[in-house]
DNA sequence: TTGTAGGCGTTATCAA
DNA sequence: TTGATAACGCCTACAA
């Protein structure tokens, strides 16, 4: 606010003091180097027609006022933003964290800026919807909520493509990637019978979640195909403390299942040491498998038998769809099924224990 | 590109074939409503003076046809983009995650859109000083790499605040707020010697990493003042198989310490795991302790006595510090040493163990 | 409280 | 290859 600065021009502490200096726009360099602003223009479009030494003077004189060539107008001018929208939550998970990670490295390589929200499970993205909007976001990656119907139009409107993680939600414009959840449950229910288990428990997540809902019906489908049961289904928070005590409810002295599959991984390594709690042998006595293939399922204190959901597969996979999208190649409002495959580790095979 | 929309004109699918529908601007709102466009815009200015009936007509208007104020324009107006950088990596320790993640979250209740940057080590931030200034952020969050003095004194040349973690970098501009690491290592000194420890091992991280080896100095001037020492410092990446390769070598036979320090929790629980594979039983013949608090160490598996470094509270720190540098309430380059505490667990006290 | 008009820093079009 | 010039969509005096 004060213009105080101007007694003391002259001394070192001044940029600190003043108000900000503006940013130098590119007429300052245009008439710096002796040619018109289009020419500066030029000089930092990519492809082009500007003389090399048109480009010298340019270069030259902006690099000596410190010129940085904005985005902001251009946007306006391309109604293009470059700007690329991640709504993610849920770090505590690692594999959110994959994703989110893995997510921001590929697009910022493809020259996209990440603009990051959190969400979480209750809140729906659609408070952000005028954010997003405001900033003219050129797309949108969700790694857990769902957006409402109506937003959803509003994006499609806009033609701004939205790729979805692990979601089942049909509509018309959102995408959606999800590892194959039913097939993950199948191998992990052949698994355990070809180890020898007939009576099994799933620990699930939250009971409206979808990704859970779907590794419960394959692995129940299969089971019941091999001759096999469900005895127990429980349902709890997807953490690791959530999952100790709801497997220390499960393995309680009557009726404890043969084995277990978890929702998660962080579920499932609640359930080991919850097993190990309880005195319970893992594998002889209980096998457990979980989900996600986090790093921490293969630390040896644990050693998790899980089912890995190629997160760079699924990733990789989102970014062309959302290329696509983009291009009019294909429509919005694709599905599709990453493949998953089973990782087994020594909590499901004694023949795999400790070795290293 | 086609315009073969309009014969299907009336048809469902019109939106996903045209061209994209640019967003309506404030111009046709102010046109529908019968208003100046003024008046629209003042409608979306906090604080505006507009008459409830004009508010009723734009805020009818701009509902019909869906309008989303830009902010693009505003930025260039006003030169605030309430666009504020963060840098971040090394997301697979759930330290860097947790501050990600509390940043994201407070800087968007604040109003703020989160550009998100994907950083190695090695990879230093200048190369993405041109994207943060292209898109003319208010502020810089850091969580690793440090910039180039040449580009700090650029932010700096704008006033662009810029908050580091755990850095020591002496700097006019960039600011930095870091755990108390030197005493975070006495507290961890005098731990070890309290339980009966007179010969200790610091599993450090990499050999160039400042906090790892303030860490270190503490520790180690700790324990000389205790009349303790340090028979060994290893050097390895800050993750779990890095640090249980380490310990394998640290707890070689002969010489064992009886107590080892981490640099960071992810070593520490490798080295839990290296110890128990040697058949070493913690914390009777070895006590074990790192740096971070994740979650993790809580983990019954491990159980782990860590320094809590308090991640709320630097976030909180940082944010203070970043809005008073705006507010030029104080200079930049300020460093601020947050308090660490001691997390005492099983790891280091056999009083402790398994009781839940 | 309202409308008019100028400007923010680029890109895009068109002549030269 | 260059330079005028007109947008882009909003904010902000200023005048009414």
């Amino acid at each position: 606010m004060a213009k105080r600065a101007s007694k003391r021009s002259g001394t070192k502490k001044d940029a600190t003091l003043d108000q900000p200096r503006k940013y130098p726009s590119s007429i300052e360099v245009a008439r710096l180097a002796g040619v018109s602003q289009s020419a500066v223009s030029r000089t930092y479009t990519a492809g082009a027609s500007v003389s090399d030494a048109t480009r010298a003077k340019v270069t030259r004189a902006a690099a000596r006022i410190g010129y940085r060539p904005s985005a902001i107008p251009r946007i306006m001018q391309t109604s293009q933003s470059n700007l690329v929208g991640i709504a993610a939550g849920g770090l505590y998970n690692p594999l959110n964290t994959a994703l989110l990670e893995a997510y921001t490295i590929r697009l910022q390589n493809a020259g996209y800026q990440v603009l990051l929200f959190h969400v979480t499970d209750t809140n729906s993205l659609d408070e952000l919807v005028p954010r997003l909007a405001a900033y003219r976001i050129d797309g949108l990656f969700l790694t857990r909520t769902v957006l409402s119907r109506r937003s959803s139009e509003e994006f499609q409107k806009f033609h701004i493509p939205v790729i979805s993680f692990d979601t089942l939600d049909k509509n018309d414009w959102v995408s959606s990637v999800c590892p194959d959840d039913q097939g993950g449950g199948r191998l992990v229910a052949n698994l355990f019978v070809q180890r020898g288990a007939t009576k099994a428990a799933y620990l699930a997540g939250k009971s409206d979640n979808v990704a859970s809902n779907e590794r419960l019906e394959g692995f129940r489908a299969a089971l019941e195909q091999l001759g096999a049961k469900i005895t127990n289904v429980s349902y709890c928070a997807f953490q690791y403390e959530a999952g100790y005590r709801a497997a220390l409810e499960v393995l309680s002295p009557r009726s404890r299942p043969e084995a277990i599959f978890c929702a998660n991984d962080l579920i499932a390594l609640g359930a080991v040491d919850a097993a190990r709690r309880l005195g319970i042998s893992i594998p002889n006595d209980l096998m457990i498998a979980g989900f996600d293939n986090i790093p921490q399922s293969s630390w040896r204190a644990y050693d998790l038998t899980t089912v890995n959901p190629s997160p760079d597969s699924i990733v990789e996979t989102s970014l062309m769809i959302f290329k696509k999208v983009l291009d009019r190649a294909i429509p919005g409002g694709v599905r599709i099924l990453v493949p998953v495959t089973l990782i087994e580790r020594a909590s499901t095979s004694s023949a795999l224990a400790i070795n290293n």
